[in-house]
RNA sequence: GGCCAGGUAGCUCAGUUGGUAGAGCAGCGGACUGAAAAUCCGCGUGUCGGUGGUUCGAUUCCGCCCCUGGCCA
């Protein structure tokens, strides 16, 4: 029988991580993050990573493992994840995957196909090119050498245009050809799978803006302030673009009412919230759980006894 | 108390020379293969402050009332 593996999924601020602790105080389970803004060393109030007394009692793997002005990758992600899964195992005990960000659960499941990565000098080629020439041209070029991947891609989507266009340069392959030819492996675990989501979006809504103002209340402005006294680390590292960081970045660029970048910063918040949701219902073998329920620690404690 | 300006979507506002209205933001649904807390796509959700009048028809014109802001008392 294949070893188990727990993943426990929802949407920002649905109190995944107090739910996690709390499993691993029950069962012999380590924690791995699957989040892309927890990856970075510095990102602390913003990211609401859990804090150091927390981390000593339930240590998290995949966090802290890069500067902010590094890229990292759904790839890499799904490498290091299989990788620290392994280990776990190996060790006698149960990987517990926690977090929101759902293209890391689905590539980890799924697999992907073996592309080139990301290349910084192909990337700046062709954003040059689109400010010459405009995206549309890049998609009618796009169309030309892979018709199949031009298709499924808006003509508005420039981050969509660029990869495949990037992977085309890179390889000399089209993208659409190389995502069909590969193949997907099982990974060698037995899922156990909860989704943690709120049976009621205002709630989250009040929790989502209630947690941001005490993140700022926290020092979140000092926060990225520090951060932006690199000047190697720009507006546009993805980093820098993530849910919080972005709007109160602006607001230290270029001004203008606090209150406004903090509302901003609230509703592009909701706005995560929502996407992850609706990648989280087409999510199959989900164990639900209201993230509102009391006592839902013990509920999903029961659960997973059975499970296991 | 008098005069003026305004009251239209959750918010900020546009508009209808009388034929029951539309933008941005917010919200909702969806897509998603090395940036994914990213990047896109779709959807208007409304007693047009209230009430009476004129009119075939009033959110629009007229009267009165209510509310908000400003000026004068």
């Amino acid at each position: 029988m294949l070893p188990p593996a727990i993943l426990l999924m929802g949407p920002t601020a649905t109190g995944k991580t107090a739910l996690a602790v709390e499993l691993v105080r029950h069962f012999p389970c380590d924690i791995i993050s699957v989040d892309s803004a927890m990856i970075y060393r510095g990102m602390d109030i913003g990211t609401a990573k859990p804090a150091a007394d927390i981390l000593r009692i339930a240590p998290h793997r995949l966090i802290d493992i890069l500067d902010p002005v590094e890229n990292y990758s759904a790839g890499r992600f799904r490498r290091d994840a299989l990788r620290h899964m392994q280990e776990i195992a190996a060790a006698g005990r149960i990987p517990l995957l926690v977090g929101g960000t759902m293209l890391y659960f689905h590539v980890l499941q799924r697999g992907m196909a073996e592309l080139p990565k990301a290349d910084t000098r192909m990337r700046a080629e062709l954003d040059a090119r689109a400010a010459r020439d405009g995206w549309a041209a890049l998609h009618a070029e796009l169309a030309q050498v892979d018709p199949v991947a031009a298709a499924r891609i808006h003509p508005n989507d420039p981050q969509r245009i660029q990869r495949a266009l990037e992977v085309y340069g890179m390889s000399g392959k089209p993208l659409s050809e190389l995502q069909r030819s590969s193949a997907v492996e099982a990974m060698p675990y037995r899922l156990v799978k909860f989704g943690l989501a709120p049976a009621d979006r205002g709630l989250l809504h009040i929790r989502i803006a209630e947690r941001f103002r005490t993140m700022m209340a926290a020092g979140f402005l000092d926060e990225v302030r520090r951060l932006s006294e690199n000047r190697d680390l720009t507006a546009q590292h993805a980093s820098m673009r993530s849910v919080g960081y972005r709007q109160l970045r602006e607001f230290l660029d270029r001004g203008g009412a606090l209150e406004l970048a903090v509302e901003r910063g609230i509703a592009a918040t909701r706005q995560f919230a929502k996407r992850q949701l609706t990648r989280l219902r087409a999510e199959p073998d989900v164990i639900w759980y209201d993230s509102d329920t009391p006592a839902l620690a013990e509920q999903v404690s029961r659960e997973l006894a059975k499970m296991l």
